[in-house]
RNA sequence: GGGCGGUUAGCUCAGCUGGAUAGAGUGUUGGCCUCCGAAGCCAAAGGUCGUUGGUUCGAAUCCAAUACCGCCCGCCA
């Protein structure tokens, strides 16, 4: 709130300086405020002097002075304002300013750190997206643990989100998927040469067949199946199977704390003509061609290396074709922004999809929609990898990890890191309930907040109920005060930039700060104190932090216990 | 061969879209509880930001090469 504050009086000085015959600049370029590296260097600062130096033809210094000079601080913002180093202008804020915004934390109350970028424009987030042939594995839970997390930061920036979960319902994999329990329903072992090529060679397909053999019923979404037992009826097997995969992976995203607004099922592009619908279209605009007796379509055009086949010779559409068709349909349901959260190794997709948009001519936008990828994941467990195989199953699975180490730790973990970089999940540390482990350190800041006004009630402390006056707030003096409501302060700022980037991790990082300048200060600092006036003005700033704790926590979807 | 991502302290990673003396955690070494939660705090040591050029007042950040690591490059999804 202070940042912006300068911001607009910097240019104000600008523009006055130029009207005074000062300047002379036709344009300015926007006016950043920086934080320096160094508390020495103020508050914050400003290197517009150095960006003007050139066109002013000036030095940076005799620059930073004209802006000084027609600096108009009325609201008494500014204690001090110095030049320094090659022309930078530093700011030291006043103190009363700092405690000033500890009331306004207190009105926004959880919605503090929220903002109004996204005006309430429609956006949604599909992510997840697992194939319904096996339980969610580590992979998947970082794929969710972001989604779910850009989800959040995107309400909290004034977004309304839809999250969704596309069901591949309609491939070969489930075709696959089916052979494989009709096998373990026919005893079939996995090194029979009757065995499926491409089976799942996992454990739960066992549990699955026997399920289906004993003629259980799974309810999974709005539907329901009941086994009918017959290993002879594929089909029946392959609806049965799907519903009890999808039932697990459903139960895995609740126990992570991960809901879905809308399930998208691919079937559903086949029995809805969509896709077929898609294809028409691309072939009406001229995309396409016939060879070799498949239909490709030539996604060289929108800056593919090659052109892809879409409609194979056996007469089936390749994955990436019903993909366009689902995206056409986003489209069309008026989302002005889609982010699909997936992992790196699909991101060959990216470009045939967003070709496939643009070759049905349907005034979507090049770079629509938005992807975010995530690394790989490795797992270490006593200093050693744990060697993932999908095929023969043995791989951590999303719900091994929840049992393990509890669900905060896992989300955060998660989300801790860039989607971007690949990540060391250490099940040890994570399982750790001690200072090794980031989770605990913040959740401790919490706890011990909590139990610091439990004992300030039971010493007949004032607890800061109401908005305490300006004399009690002038008495947040020291630096280690100041410097923890400036890092309040920046909250918004620290949500829009991850929201905007797509970057989680920004949230993580903030509050590792937080909870380390707040451990500091309450070692260096008695809050319940004989002094009632002091004492209500620190718990009062106490209160905000844990406020701010919650508030930053929440976007992360990790609790914030009042014990531990 | 082509594409994407990565390369920063012993280890795991940040680095606010080009700023001042490159940071945090962990690990190592040494300190701090008659006192609100020591699951905590303080201090020290630790770096040619993979390499080489370029752009400019200024580069870990932008550009061009190059070297390693991971993932993709199918009429699988």
């Amino acid at each position: 709130m202070i940042r912006q504050k300068l911001a607009v009086l910097v240019t104000q000085a600008l523009a006055s300086a130029r009207n005074a015959g000062v300047l002379c600049s036709e344009l300015f370029p926007d006016v950043v405020i920086g934080t320096p590296a160094q508390e020495a260097h103020g508050d914050f600062a400003c290197n517009i002097a150095l960006q003007l130096a050139k066109p002013e033809r000036k030095s940076p210094r005799q620059v930073a002075e004209s802006v000084l000079l027609h600096l108009q601080d009325t609201d008494g913002l500014i204690r001090r304002a110095e030049i320094a180093g090659p022309g930078f202008i530093n700011f030291f804020i006043a103190p009363s300013a700092w405690q000033q915004c500890l009331p306004l934390i207190e009105q926004a109350g959880p919605a503090y750190g929220t903002t109004d970028s996204g005006a309430g424009r429609k956006a949604q987030v599909e992510f997840v997206s697992a194939n319904p042939t096996g339980p969610l594995h580590i992979g998947h839970g970082r794929g969710a643990a972001i989604g779910d997390v850009l989800c959040r930061l995107l309400a909290a920036t004034g977004w309304q989100v839809t999250r969704e979960f596309y069901y591949n319902d309609a491939g070969a994999q489930i075709s696959n998927l089916a052979l494989s329990v009709q096998a373990r329903c026919l005893g079939i072992e996995t090194d029979d040469p009757r065995w499926p090529a491409d089976g799942y060679q996992g454990e739960y397909i066992k549990e699955v067949a026997t399920a289906y053999l004993a003629g259980e019923t799974v309810v999974a979404g709005d539907q329901q199946v009941t086994a009918s037992g017959d290993p002879d009826d594929l089909d029946a097997i392959r609806r049965f199977a799907v519903a009890a995969l999808r039932r697990e992976q459903d139960q895995d995203l609740q126990a992570f704390d991960v809901r879905f607004d809308h399930y998208f099922l691919e079937s559903s592009l086949y029995s809805d003509g969509k896709v077929e619908a898609a294809v028409q279209q691309m072939i009406a605009n001229g995309h396409t061609y016939e060879q070799e007796g498949a239909l490709w379509l030539r996604t060289t055009d929108f800056g593919d290396d090659k052109d892809r086949v879409m409609r194979k010779t056996d007469g089936g559409y390749t994955y990436f074709v019903p993909d366009v068709a689902y995206h056409l349909d986003k489209w069309q349901r008026g989302f002005l922004r889609v982010v699909n959260e997936q992992g790196a190794d699909h991101h060959s997709t990216i470009t045939r999809v967003r070709a496939g948009l643009q070759a049905l001519n349907a005034g979507i936008p090049k770079g629509w929609p938005e992807y975010v990828l995530h690394q790989m994941v490795t797992v270490m467990r006593g200093g050693e990898e744990v060697k993932i195989s999908k095929r023969a199953g043995s791989y951590v699975t999303l719900r091994d990890l929840i049992d393990e180490v509890g669900r905060d730790a896992t989300r955060f973990f998660f989300v801790m890191r860039r989607p971007d970089s690949q990540l060391v999940f250490d099940i040890d540390l994570a399982k750790q309930q001690s200072l090794d482990n980031p989770v605990y350190y913040i959740q401790y800041a919490h706890a011990r907040i909590c139990s610091i006004f439990e004992n300030a009630t039971e010493k007949g402390a004032v607890l800061p109920s109401i908005e305490p006056d300006a004399a009690t707030l002038a008495l947040l003096t020291s630096p280690e005060e100041l410097r923890l409501i400036r890092l309040l302060g920046s909250l918004p700022g620290v949500v829009d930039e991850a929201a905007r980037d797509f970057e989680p991790h920004k949230i993580a990082y903030y509050l590792t700060e937080l909870a380390g300048q707040f451990h500091s200060y309450y070692n260096k600092t008695k809050v319940v104190t004989e002094e009632q006036t002091l004492t209500t003005a620190r718990l009062y700033l106490l209160a905000r932090i844990r406020q701010v704790l919650q508030n930053a926590l929440a976007l992360l979807g990790v609790s914030a216990p009042e014990r531990m």
